[in-house]
RNA sequence: GGGGGAUUAGCUCAGUUGGUUCAGAGCACCUGCCUUACAAGCAGGGGGUCAUAGGUUCGAGCCCUAUAUCCCCCACCA
């Protein structure tokens, strides 16, 4: 059977993925075995795989794979998260496009449609992952708002609401006035170059004074929220103001004048008007000060009763800006108009300026609660690779603000707070309706017929997927969760028992606060135990002229794209070849292109052992030497390689072994154990080479796992259709001989100085050479290797120097490549002289080390020995070149 | 503004406690080859004052101090 030059990908990948899916490879179930679970950072139910998901599985791909070779039962549970903001606005969105709009939905329908959609188009990116071997147990596939996670964070809401960690607490939001929604900070967008706007200076007269202050403010329409001015306590212009009373213009109402360090001296007038309920800082300001909050803005952006002038009221904000502005212009109060550069908010989904707004809104109290896990990664209980993400976990912790956990939305976990009347304080949390009825029943009497209304909004994605590698173990359940302590008994769960905690949690250190930092909270405070011991964060994907891939940009290839033109190994060999954790990686379709490649080369490796017949012949002493050199390599390239995925340095890894499948086996071994064109190899080399060539798939196989599976079946695996290169155990380190590796490697020298004088002499390899050694004593290459490598028609070993002769040295022995016809003496001469020169002034700086008396006294004596062994063999190779010159010259 | 990180070959990056080939790798580049596994290949080769200036040391890519440039995160000036 004619097997074609070039691999083929899609001939292949199919085929296997559907065999590990079918035998279930990949699925787990708790054994006498250690685990190694992973749980998948989820993507967004609506997400198509992007080139961030591509690296980011990849790696976990590759973690999970060994770990599967390596005998540990390996669980990597995939899943999706609701992502309540990011899906709710495309599914607004796609309303919209039906001319259906959500505020004309109830609540109800809207989530009726949502999930409709989610059914339709979610979970898409899942069975892209297959596409790229993801090697996932597909039964476990857990999604944040199954119904089993959406207990659980209901649960763990109420918890922490009985422990004192949660709160209420009013909060500045952006407001979007045309759709009537809150908006999360990444709904809100900013005009690159700033905006240009105009600043107002607005004189304020001062109570029972001549004197007055101006401020300067870009919305005169809150003026007539201010309940304060507000300068800097060290600005001496405004320092016998501080204390008192200024009166607002227009309403005349008297607010006081604080101090406070907050106010820059040299913006604007140096004095601030405070308008605590319009302006996130004014709040802050208003808070520290103890000042009212006057609130004059409706819902809708019109001004309301509070604003005190009957004119403005149901008028829009910036009309009443203009209205504003008018009548202080009139009375003479408005000072100045001067343009600056700011930036505006708008909402990303209606444009329109977005309002601060104050609001009731659900909060965790982070500082006791985060204490653990701290600790738990400044003592490295848990890892992060690479380490200097510590740093910065540190500060961030150190300084961790409360954890706003509501949304203004519907698509997510609702919050589980029941409310019976107006007041602040009238409401319950409990996990069902039922319990809430209880409670208030409790509270209120027996007989109370308050209405229970449930708190419309709901919580933050993250407060959901902190719990993640908690909840895809079912670890909130009935069973295993007390009620009373707040604690998970691990115990009594034994999936929770037995993959708890996670090995590694692969993902990007934009989220290490928003996710990582809060899972591993939420395992100390469930579990007193952390979710993962290592911590791997990757960069960015970024183009090669290092922007953000984006969708705007048009810069981000399609990994389905990638993964038809290069094969799923091309590309995951792609990703990982230049990608160190921590970087970015500038991405390059010619990293695919060269994994492309690599996988060609192993396919052709194939082709070329798969062609050879077996006889019945003497094992030639070039191939017993090959194979013991080669297992000895590879022994100490297992060693590497361990090392280096140990420490989980994957793309040097992956560099190890390209490395070693490239050069050490293709290049070196097979042309070492090639039978001559046409005849048959031995049977001993034959199964020895297969051996190897399965060792070799081995260790491919986490990073390419198609192609390998795909040859290992033809090196004689195809009977059982269980066996697959997944399961096939990982190599294990054996004894490295040394000695047969300097053999090799003083045999490797030599051939390729033959090559270089075949090269550079033009002697065309089909023309065979003599070799003449002169053996200072040391020469220890493998002979039959230089005669089969080298094309050397006679190997001599030689006392007197052979004269004629290209020669070389390696290792202090001398070799002599006669010449043919053809000659350029010359040539050979200057190349002599050039070895010369530099060899002599490499002895220069030698012996001015060890002409040095502070040197010679100060550094340890083998580092003075091996200078003194450069010594001598500069001069010694000094005295050859100068020889060999000579004889040239006479 | 606060915090963190970086600067080594044309590009992307290694370089572990300062001292054995430590100045490296891959890609790119140059030269020669369609040699019967592979031109998606083979063989060989060139290339860096380790950002700059000082300092510590017998010895610095590595440690210290400044300077310059760049990147990231958080908070953002009425």
């Amino acid at each position: 059977m004619e097997i074609p030059s070039k691999y083929d990908p899609k001939l292949v990948e199919d085929k296997w993925n559907q065999h590990w899916l079918e035998n279930r490879l990949f699925h787990s179930v708790p054994d006498e075995r250690e685990s190694y679970s992973v749980v998948i950072p989820p993507p967004n139910v609506t997400g198509v795989l992007h080139m961030g998901h591509m690296l980011n599985n990849t790696i976990q791909d590759v973690c999970v794979r060994r770990a599967r070779m390596l005998g540990k039962n390996a669980c990597w549970v995939p899943g999706t998260d609701h992502a309540s903001i990011a899906t709710e606005a495309k599914v607004v969105q796609l309303l919209r496009k039906q001319g259906i709009r959500k505020s004309d939905l109830s609540r109800e329908a809207f989530l009726e449609h949502a999930f409709e959609w989610k059914e339709k188009y979610g979970g898409i990116i899942l069975d892209q992952l297959k596409k790229l071997g993801a090697s996932v147990d597909w039964d476990r596939t857990s999604f944040t708002m199954d119904p089993g996670y959406y207990k659980a964070v209901t649960r763990v809401f109420v918890d922490l609401y009985n422990k004192g960690y949660i709160y209420r607490g009013l909060r500045m939001i952006n407001w979007d006035c045309e759709a009537q929604t809150a908006l999360s900070n990444e709904e809100v967008l900013y005009n690159e170059d700033g905006d240009k706007s105009l600043l107002y200076h607005v004189r304020y007269a001062i109570k029972d004074s001549n004197d007055s202050l101006v401020i300067a403010t870009q919305r005169p329409e809150t003026i007539m929220g201010d309940t304060a001015i507000a300068v800097n306590p060290t600005d001496e212009r405004f320092l016998h103001l501080i204390g008192k009373m200024a009166i607002v213009p227009m309403i005349g109402r008297e607010i006081p004048i604080i101090a406070d360090e907050y106010v820059e001296k040299d913006f604007g007038t140096g004095c601030l008007k405070v308008t605590p309920a319009h302006d996130p800082n004014d709040y802050e300001l208003g808070q520290r000060h103890n000042l009212p909050v006057i609130d004059t803005i409706n819902l809708d952006g019109t001004l309301n009763a509070s604003c005190e002038i009957p004119e403005f009221v149901g008028k829009e904000r910036f009309e009443v800006r203009q209205l504003v502005i008018d009548r202080l212009k009139a009375s003479g109060e408005l000072v100045k108009e001067e343009e600056f550069m700011t930036r505006i908010g708008r909402s990303e989904r209606t444009n329109t300026v977005v309002e601060p707004k104050l609001s009731l809104q659900w909060f965790i109290r982070m500082k006791d609660i985060s204490k653990q896990a701290l600790d738990a990664v400044e003592n490295d209980e848990i890892t992060l690779h690479p380490a200097k993400f510590k740093n910065t976990y540190r500060h961030w912790m150190e300084n961790v603000r409360d954890w706003c956990i509501s949304r203004q939305l519907w698509w997510g976990h609702r919050i589980p707070a029941f409310y019976y009347g107006e007041g602040e304080n009238d409401f319950v949390v409990a996990e069902t309706r039922e319990e809430a009825e209880q409670i208030v029943k409790q509270r209120l009497g027996e007989n109370t017929t308050a209405e229970l209304r449930q708190d419309d909004d709901v919580l933050d994605t993250w407060a959901s997927s902190w719990l993640w590698p908690i909840a895809v173990f079912d670890g909130f359940n009935d069973n295993c969760f007390d009620k009373t302590t707040g604690k998970i008994n691990k115990k009594a769960n034994k999936e929770l028992d037995y993959y708890y905690p996670t090995q590694v949690l692969v993902t990007a250190p934009e989220i290490l606060f928003f996710w990582v930092a809060r899972m591993i909270i939420a395992g100390y405070e469930y579990l007193d135990e952390k979710p993962f011991s290592d911590v791997y964060l990757h960069g960015i994907v970024r183009d090669k002229q290092g922007r953000k891939m984006s969708k705007s940009l048009g810069n981000s290839p399609d990994p389905l794209d990638l993964m038809a033109t290069y094969g799923a190994d091309g590309t995951r060999v792609g990703m990982l070849l230049s990608s160190p954790a921590g970087n970015d990686l500038l991405f390059d379709e010619g990293l695919c292109e060269q994994g492309r490649n690599f996988s060609n080369k192993i396919w052709n490796a194939f082709r070329l052992v798969n062609g050879w017949e077996s006889a019945d012949i003497p094992q030639p002493e070039s191939a017993r030497f090959a194979i013991e050199w080669f297992e000895s390599k590879f022994s100490e390239t297992i060693g590497l390689l361990n090392q280096s995925y140990d420490k989980f340095r994957i793309s040097e890894a992956l560099m190890t072994t390209y490395k070693l499948v490239w050069d050490d086996f293709c290049a070196w071994y097979l042309e070492m154990v090639k039978p001559a064109y046409q005849q048959p190899i031995d049977s001993i080399t034959l199964t020895k080479t297969k051996q190897i060539f399965e060792n070799i798939l081995k260790v491919l196989h986490p990073f390419m796992p198609f192609i390998t599976e795909e040859i290992w079946h033809y090196l004689g695996h195809r009977e059982t259709a269980q066996q697959s290169c997944c399961l096939a155990e990982w190599p294990k380190t054996g004894a490295v001989n040394s000695e047969v590796l300097a053999v090799f490697n003083e045999t490797a020298d030599i051939i390729i100085g033959v090559r270089t004088i075949r090269l550079q002499n033009n002697i065309p390899n089909k023309e065979q050479v003599e070799l003449k050694i002169k053996d200072s004593g040391k020469f220890a290459a493998n002979t039959s290797t230089l005669i089969k490598m080298c094309g050397v028609s006679n190997l001599e070993t030689i006392t007197e120097k052979a004269e004629n002769s290209f020669t070389f040295i390696s290792n202090q022995n001398e070799f002599f490549v006669p010449f043919g016809e053809n000659v350029d003496v010359e040539a050979e001469l200057k190349k002599l002289e050039d070895e010369l020169v530099y060899t002599k002034g490499f002895l220069d700086i030698v012996l001015k080390k060890l002409n040095n008396e502070k040197f010679v006294a100060g550094a340890p004596a083998a580092v003075i020995d091996n200078e003194r062994k450069k010594q001598a063999d500069a001069e010694g190779k000094i005295r050859m070149l100068e020889e060999k010159i000579s004889a040239l010259i006479s």
